[in-house]
RNA sequence: GGAGGGGUGGGUGAGUGGUUAAAGCCACCAGACUGUAAAUCUGGCGUCCGGAAGGACUUCGCAGGUUCGAAUCCUGCCCCCUCCA
């Protein structure tokens, strides 16, 4: 079958920064063949947030064109990390705790990619009859010099940063599994250039059709400056609960609402000029452009009603300044000897972590008490605890909260 | 094997004997404001005791030592980087 041109730009263009080598690619799309695309998943690092989405959603599209996935659980990579983390030393996952999170990576990774038309293999299934003389083979097709061309290895080596021996062997093992699985395309980020070409070279040198690479743009986190990331706690993980997601997708900087229509949404492209223009011209609140956004994207991971309880739920919490419905029991008789003060109440209830903290807390006006009935009051000071009257609530700083019984 | 540089709070990074619970920046938290958990402004940001004023304790790779007093000096150890061989 063939695509017509619009269908083949939403797949080559949209949410996608490079492909590597592009005509080749339409031709062996436009070839009716079923294609074999190749992504990697490090069982180090088992959470899916939007970041990693882009990708999937690319995933999908192909699939629903016929095409077959390959899931590779990185067994072998996971010990090593990749250099493009900071850390050189990560600890050694046991087997058990690589089983454990690939079936929770797999739960999330589903959510977006067609379960049926996907195939999940272990790097193990090769690499585990690897030799001395199989690696020897692998080093000797390449060179010190292409290694230090990647951007990473010379920016360390340029701030006298440690680069493990180990590390260079990382593209290689990504590389080879490309070689094991015959990819036909491969999936990464755009900082995954240098290693998704590297398993071009090495395919070809293997007397294989080299992989095409699809380069997917990096998406920015909430802070909006830096790549998303769980590391920078700056994400938005696809198994977190409705309430979260969307809450955190509305202290995205304004900035970021488009390219996240674009990346992880199917809103049509001319919508998308539309809302840009709209928000240069200040014809549209960004905030509302903003809750669709935020209830789009939380009803892709769980569903309708939820997305709309969410953003209930946001509006009644952080615009109004509103008690949530639910909200955790906390024990009066819990509380009765934690201490003399507030603070230590506090703590006892599991709202803050430190007596200290209780007190700043308290100090800048952020503790506020509601009883049943009659008006609510700030504690102004650390003062003496007094057990409120069951069916209280209370609020510490602006998302926490409980009730008393 | 040799020479030199370095390891500071969540991150970065000042600090070379007391004025240092440790500057600045970032992140984070809170308050105000608001069209949003955006932006902006203000404040806070080790733990514990105390209503507060204030006090005590723990912290600068690890372990010892010198000193009235150490992140700062000495010794040993661990780790990292660079150059030479």
């Amino acid at each position: 079958m063939s695509l017509n041109p619009a269908e083949l730009q939403r797949i080559t263009e949209r949410g996608v920064s490079e492909i590597i080598v592009r005509e080749e690619f339409i031709d062996l799309l436009q070839s009716g063949r079923s294609l074999r695309l190749k992504m990697g998943f490090d069982p180090s690092r088992p959470d899916i947030h939007l970041g990693h989405v882009v990708g999937l959603r690319k995933l999908r599209q192909l699939q629903d064109l016929g095409h077959q996935v390959i899931l590779i659980v990185g067994d072998w990579t996971a010990q090593i990390g990749d250099p493009s983390g900071r850390s050189a030393t990560r600890p050694i996952l046991t087997h058990e705790e690589v089983i454990a999170n690939a079936e929770s990576y797999l739960l999330q990774f589903f959510k977006v990619v067609d379960e049926t038309r996907a195939q999940v293999v272990w790097q193990s299934e090769w690499f585990g009859k690897f030799s001395l003389a199989d690696i020897i083979d692998l080093t000797g097709r390449f060179t010190v010099a292409q290694f230090l061309q990647r951007a990473d290895y010379a920016q360390r080596l340029a701030e006298q940063s440690p680069i493990a021996l180990t590390e260079l062997l990382y593209p290689l093992l990504q590389a080879y599994d490309s070689v094991a699985i015959e990819a036909d395309v491969e999936f990464g980020g755009t900082d995954q250039l240098f290693n998704l070409g590297i398993g071009r070279e090495l395919q070809r040198s293997k007397g294989q059709r080299p992989q095409q690479c699809f380069l997917m743009p990096i998406l920015v986190g909430t802070d909006g400056v830096q790549k998303m990331s769980k590391s920078l706690d700056n994400y938005v993980g696809v198994a977190e609960p409705p309430e979260e997601m969307y809450g955190k997708i509305m202290s995205l900087p304004d900035a970021l609402i488009v390219p996240y229509f674009d990346y992880l949404t199917d809103a049509p492209a001319e919508e998308l000029a539309g809302m840009s223009r709209d928000i240069a011209a200040e014809t549209v609140n960004p905030m509302n452009l903003k809750k669709r956004l935020a209830a789009e994207i939380t009803a892709a991971f769980h569903d309708q009603p939820a997305a709309a309880a969410a953003q209930e739920r946001f509006e009644r919490v952080v615009q109004q300044r509103a008690l949530p419905e639910d909200m955790p029991v906390v024990s009066l008789a819990a509380l009765a000897e934690a201490g003399p003060r507030w603070s230590n109440a506090l703590v006892a209830a599991g709202l803050i972590s430190s007596v200290s903290e209780g007190k700043r807390l308290i100090n800048q006006g952020a503790v506020e008490l509601f009883p049943p009935a009659g008006p609510s009051r700030r504690l102004t000071e650390d003062s003496h605890y007094q057990p409120p009257e069951p069916g209280t609530a209370i609020k510490v700083g602006r998302r926490r909260f409980a009730s008393f019984n």
